[in-house]
RNA sequence: GGCCCGGUGGUCAAGCGGUCAAGACACCGCCCUUUCACGGCGGUAACACGAGUUCGAUUCUCGUCCGGGUCACCA
């Protein structure tokens, strides 16, 4: 007959507190009926993938105002520990918009009663409630070596049985005392395991907040509760910290459904109730005909900094995922233009089951228009910011005359038809270059079906009559007045009912010297381009031109 | 392979027993227009397949197929 107090002692010689004394200095919150607790628990492992960013989305509106969202560091694999991350993901979420109400807030600093929230922090916690386990009958040291675990797989792949430490396989569920306390004595190295109560031919049923009700055979597994550092898995640590913590919902990406036996079966051991889930599907790409899960190794667009980097709004690409997650965001936003996310009445109920290809495209559709809705100093200070990390050129430039970077934002800006043709920070430089002297080229050729002599003769002509204190419409007249006598119309719709009469319209002439002016084709408004250019530039340009 | 999840146009998706099967992006055409962009109008395009249940199935059940996930001292 073993001793399971006995060998609870020995192995936690150090801990005095019971799960009874963290059950009253973490109490039940106090909040409103129906609100919720939620919890981004990323690894501080430097890299914040756009499920991520997704998760945190939901959590941050899942909780609402009424709620809790908190930011918890799981940081018990050390081996990917990278300096610096926590405050990556704090900034990363904010740029996004994003503010925890409690956690983590900082490398070394946090909020809020039921911390600590970095894992590190809490081992006195894990080993408490391990050492109750133990006490209970349902955890137990393993002795086996890595060698041992792995001749153990083989034979069972050989015989063909599921592989996995469990029932007569887990041969250190039958330690005698004497056995475990030799083992301790000679200080062998061990994990603590899980000794799995569950039957294969019973169920497990979990009411999922997304996938609907779900049911699958019960664990069997003696899983590992502390690894050989005395660190605990993933799976402990969310059982023991989300019942802490208090969370009432978890969610994260659908890759855990499997484990939720084990997460169930953990919840059950330690005699609490287990929080509800949202299992969310992760976002996919179109790989060789084939849908994959975005890949951290393989596409720099699973990466939140990669969006950063390319200088897409961040309010473009959190209304992006939003489309996702509740298909009627994007006729909420159509009536509600420039309300606060947090109105929009998220549910999670509304959310799909199935995984969503990422939609580039779509993406800088809604990246455009929330640009096109921003003030030229807005767009400024955005295209600044970004230039200032991204594009050392384009911030020199910038900053060497803001005045007249806003002048170029403003262009076709802030009217009833506003341009939409800047979808990322890093197409501005595209866009003003031919404003810099030092940027500008002729990109695009002179329109071909008017003739050599023509184009020079509208250079010519244009260069003798341009004003820059012309309104537009004098502007406008003043390039018609010399369509008639170089055989131009300049009526489209007289040129259109008889084009043989004409050599071509004013468009064509408009062409010409917008080629000249700027270097291509389609300009926004040329007008208001040769105004913000001036003077000397137009001239030098028409000149060069000819 | 075992277990689990999913399957409406190219993409995201409404719909949940009776619909000419919404809408958005993309694409195409027309209009507006000095170019482009914007905007307006229109168009192409979908219920994976096979059995049931039913007067009637995209909607319910089962099977098939296809896609995805997971089977660690990683989360």
């Amino acid at each position: 007959m073993t001793d399971c107090k006995k060998i609870a002692g020995l192995l936690f010689p150090d801990c005095t507190k019971t799960p009874d004394d963290y059950e009253a200095l973490y109490p039940p919150r106090v909040l409103p009926e129906g609100a919720m607790v939620t919890r981004f628990a990323p690894s501080p492992t430097g890299f914040m993938h756009i499920g991520n960013l997704f998760s945190c989305l939901i959590d941050r509106l899942a909780a609402g105002k009424n709620g809790v969202f908190y930011l918890r560091i799981e940081d018990t694999d050390k081996k990917r520990e990278v300096a610096g991350a926590i405050d990556a993901i704090l900034s990363g979420l904010a740029y996004f918009g994003i503010v925890p109400d409690e956690g983590m807030s900082g490398e070394t600093t946090e909020t809020g009663e039921y911390g600590p929230y970095k894992q590190s922090l809490r081992r006195d916690i894990y080993a408490c409630f391990a050492k109750s386990l133990v006490e209970k009958g349902l955890a137990y040291p393993c002795f086996c070596s890595e060698e041992e675990i792995a001749a153990l797989r083989e034979r069972q792949e050989k015989q063909g049985v599921t592989p996995g430490y469990y029932g007569e396989w887990a041969c250190c569920r039958s330690l005698s005392d004497e056995q475990i306390e030799e083992n301790l004595r000679q200080g062998k190295p061990y994990v603590l395991r899980l000794r799995s109560f569950g039957s294969e031919d019973k169920k497990i049923f979990v009411d999922d907040k997304i996938k609907g009700k779900l049911e699958m055979p019960e664990n069997v597994q003696d899983i590992v509760l502390l690894k050989t550092d005395g660190i605990p898995t993933y799976h402990f640590a969310h059982a023991v910290d989300d019942h802490l913590m208090r969370t009432t919902h978890v969610v994260r990406g659908d890759e855990w459904i499997s484990s939720l036996p084990v997460h169930i079966q953990l919840f059950q051991a330690l005699g609490v109730k287990p929080p509800k889930y949202v299992h969310i599907a992760p976002i996919m790409k179109l790989d060789n005909g084939n849908k994959r899960k975005l890949s951290k190794r393989k596409d720099p667009e699973s990466a939140v900094s990669f969006y950063v980097q390319q200088g897409y709004p961040a309010e473009g690409v959190v209304e992006y995922l939003m489309t996702l997650s509740n298909s009627n965001f994007e006729d909420w936003r159509k009536a509600n233009r420039n309300a606060p996310l947090s109105d929009f009445p998220f549910t999670i109920k509304k959310m799909s089951a199935s995984g969503a290809l990422f939609d580039q495209a779509k993406l800088e559709d809604i990246c455009k228009e929330v640009i096109s809705r921003f003030s030229a100093d807005e767009v400024f200070s955005r295209v600044f910011a970004w230039a200032k990390n991204e594009d050392e050129e384009l911030f020199r430039l910038m900053d060497s005359d803001p005045d007249k970077a806003r002048a170029i934002f403003a262009i076709d800006r802030g009217g009833a038809k506003p341009r939409k043709d800047m979808a990322r920070w890093n197409m501005a430089k595209q866009y003003m270059a031919y404003f810099y002297d030092e940027l500008f080229a002729a990109e695009d050729a002179m329109p071909e079906n008017i003739a050599a002599d023509d184009r020079s003769a509208i250079l010519t002509q244009y260069a003798g009559v341009y004003d820059e204190a012309d309104t537009k419409d004098e502007w406008f007249a003043k390039i018609k007045a010399l369509c008639e006598p170089l055989g131009f119309s300049p009526d489209v719709k007289a040129y259109k009912k008889n084009p043989d009469a004409y050599k071509g319209h004013v468009g064509d002439v408009s062409s010409v010297i917008r080629v000249a002016v700027t270097g291509r084709r389609n300009t926004p408004d040329l007008y208001e381009v040769m105004k913000v250019l001036g003077k000397d530039r137009v001239l030098a340009r028409l000149q060069n031109a000819r």
